[in-house]
DNA sequence: CGATTGACGTACG
DNA sequence: TCGTACGCCAATC
């Protein structure tokens, strides 16, 4: 009995998990969440792995997981444009040209809040 | 089956 | 300081 389970399983649950204890009106970035993971150069993963957040239950609030920069890299994968953005600002976020304003204060950081 | 892309970020020049 | 190259690992072509 072998309980061969895929490290990408664990990756991926684990980035759903993280994702999904941002609170409102917060947003994180997919790098903050692989360092939290232990693999900040494994940015791009995270992204794969909100690649189906539509998959998954419960539905993982991807919309508050930006990149870097504060840019809404997944409006377009999201669904249809402006899926994103209208989330976003639903949760109080201010959001300009698909960027997040005011990033710096609405950056929630799982290395910072979790006390890693 | 091999090569390329992809929701990014860091390292190096 | 800014620009370019590389790395990650999986999925898709």
């Amino acid at each position: 009995m072998s309980f061969s389970k895929k490290q990408s399983t664990d990756f991926f649950d684990l980035v759903y998990q993280v994702t999904r204890l941002i609170p409102q009106g917060r947003v994180t970035s997919y790098g903050a969440i692989a360092r939290y993971l232990g693999t900040a150069r494994s940015a791009r993963m995270v992204g794969w792995a909100l690649n189906g957040c539509g998959n998954i239950k419960p539905k993982v609030p991807a919309h508050r997981v930006v990149n870097r920069m504060g840019l809404l890299s997944g409006q377009m994968h999201f669904g249809k444009s402006g899926t994103m953005k209208s989330l976003l600002e639903k949760e109080g976020i201010r959001v300009k040209s698909n960027c997040v304003q005011n990033f710096n204060k609405v950056f929630w950081d799982p290395n910072i809040e979790l006390a890693l």
